[in-house]
DNA sequence: CATGAATGAGACTTCATTCAT
DNA sequence: GATGAATGAAGTCTCATTCAT
């Protein structure tokens, strides 16, 4: 059996709480005591509480973007892209709902850290869906539409039950952990590709 | 001139930070100094810091259901219901983007203090959407769909540009402040409406 | 029917708050509240918190003192005079449970408001006990003794049941409220009297 | 040369201030103040300011019914027993005149804090006590008298000159520190249990 | 690699007081 | 005579970090 080192054991207390009662909000002397090590260690590793949380911001977002990148870099239409684009994320995120959610939260504030950090990987991100979203409206797959506003719907879908992840849990008693709700869930995000962001057929036949 | 009473500038300054730092990552002094103030008011008029919040989740949500409401006692098929909310709540969170975006942030943190305080909001919007869609449902207007599926979409929609409006403005170009953007979005969330929630002729002619 | 004064419901207020948490422990929002009185009305009134303290402190002592005096001008033998003293504090201590006890613990902090208003009540009860003593030493009625001694200890057994109520309530069970207490108490100090300050008739007949 | 701990420099400067300006009138940094050590050490040592308080309550009492604990096991009369620990705790109330005055005094305001801990204590020191003088009432070298009351006596005498040190010393020049007093006190506490507690051999020979 | 002592900065809050009404 | 708004000072505590071990 490989005992958790301390860094791990770092990395996984802070998700939790920073996820519980956000960054600020919680102490390096919480992180050590759930993560059972001493507080000191925190600094040693991470460089102090803020190296912690761009370990984590960036902990997200680069498999976040691999995972776009990779679907990107694989043949298939833009269509069937987008849906395999929405499944990786949909599944990484039901796979860590609370760094999910902590980081989609976070990354809401302004400052310093999160500017620098994240605007690498917004671009990219941005490039990819764009460059989807074109290649799609080029070929008559996708309606001709607003890429940007398509991006916003898309990212609102993308991230609501994990940010809201406890109103969807005690309101309206969806659980994010079950098997059943990501499928559900895809074949949602799937309909609102085929019924907003594709061409239907009825449209199809009125363009000449 | 109207001079802006003491209690109403410590609001304004907290909603600002608030926003833009978040709740932990503001301090009172902060506040105080925005709002020209000295420290203890906030303490005398609040009741503390925290008091302070809960006064700001209140406020945004009370008015928030008041929308809800307002429109549901009115008249009107569920379709035309359904639009006039979504039309409400937009133009209400455009007026008041940065209460907006920290209140729909501050609330995915799990604390005594919002579970006391939303339990009963979320009730309430979450009965309001469930008789829409249930009315819709029954008179064959709006498809036969899972309503707590629908809920999140419909929430995703509503909050993302706001929550996430760094994102929007910087990386998307797009700026909620303009009226383009209150006319642009509530036309995608009509389409989203008409397309994935009410039955399309098609269906509709499918079914027996 | 007389409507207490906001004054007295101040000084009422104030004795019994002083007694619970101490001086200062207790804040003047406390005892307005307590009185139902407006704040502001304490600095009015006594020129602030200290001169709230002062008060109560003279009230306690200028009665403390004439009762000593009142006593020390009546005729009677030293024995005598010595009862009806201890009895006149005990009685007035016994009504005044509670500014009692909060003046005799106070003024065993040092402060340049203690030392300035005490000094004048500690060097009168003295001088009144001192002439008491050497009267009843002289005139052989009173054993020869140290008279600083004695002091100590009649000021010890009129203090300590009214300075540590809450142990001789809830621990003796003994309750200084009723009439019972007080009849019992004198007795043992008239005792003490008798036994340890006066001559004995054993210890007299050895005096050559 | 022996470094003096910062926690013990602590628990010495808070004895001395809390003696002079009683517990609420001192300030964690008057106390880190004179211990020359930083404020923020008080609460890591103690838990908080009053957290420091309990400390000091323990300490006094825990060896205060130490020492009556072990006088109680010892051999020997309950008159002599009785001696040895009114010796036992003024040799011990001498040698902590600070601590003494000031745990004597504080304790008698209701808190919590006081509550709980010293509950315990003062049903134990009550218990040794009252066995004291069961037994010596039995015995009949006690004369027959109301325990409560005679505790009440000498747990006057035994605290009044270290509460009331002030008076003691500037009214009454009567110096604690000073060995002369510590044998001539006892020798007072001795004669009230020879006159006041014991039978004298009058009241012996009456006795049938 | 890990720890516990120690610290300076800063946070929130409470307090006694004043002042215009 | 009484009030409520407002304030500056002070108090306690927590925090992130460092350093010697």
């Amino acid at each position: 059996m490989k005992e958790i080192s301390t860094r791990d054991a770092i990395v996984e207390a802070a998700i939790s709480l920073f996820n519980r009662k956000g960054y600020h909000g919680t102490s390096i002397r919480d992180i050590a005591g759930l993560a059972k090590v001493n507080t000191a260690n925190i600094s040693y590793y991470f460089n102090g509480k803020q190296g912690l949380l761009e370990y984590c911001y960036m902990n997200f977002f680069e498999t976040y973007l691999e995972l776009l990148e990779e679907v990107f870099l694989q043949t298939g239409s833009p269509t069937e892209k987008l849906k395999r684009m929405v499944d990786s994320i949909i599944t990484y995120q039901c796979k860590n709902p609370q760094l999910t959610r902590f980081v989609l939260r976070e990354v809401s504030i302004d400052s310093q850290v999160v500017r620098e950090i994240m605007s690498t990987y917004y671009v990219k991100e941005r490039y990819i869906f764009t460059q989807i979203f074109e290649k799609g409206i080029e070929s008559k797959e996708f309606r001709k539409q607003s890429i940007s506003y398509s991006i916003i719907q898309l990212k609102g879908l993308l991230s609501m039950p994990f940010i809201h992840s406890y109103y969807v849990t005690e309101v309206l008693h969806v659980f994010l952990h079950e098997d059943y709700f990501k499928r559900k869930y895809l074949e949602e995000i799937h309909r609102w590709i085929h019924d907003i962001v594709c061409l239907t057929k009825k449209e199809l036949s009125i363009i000449p």
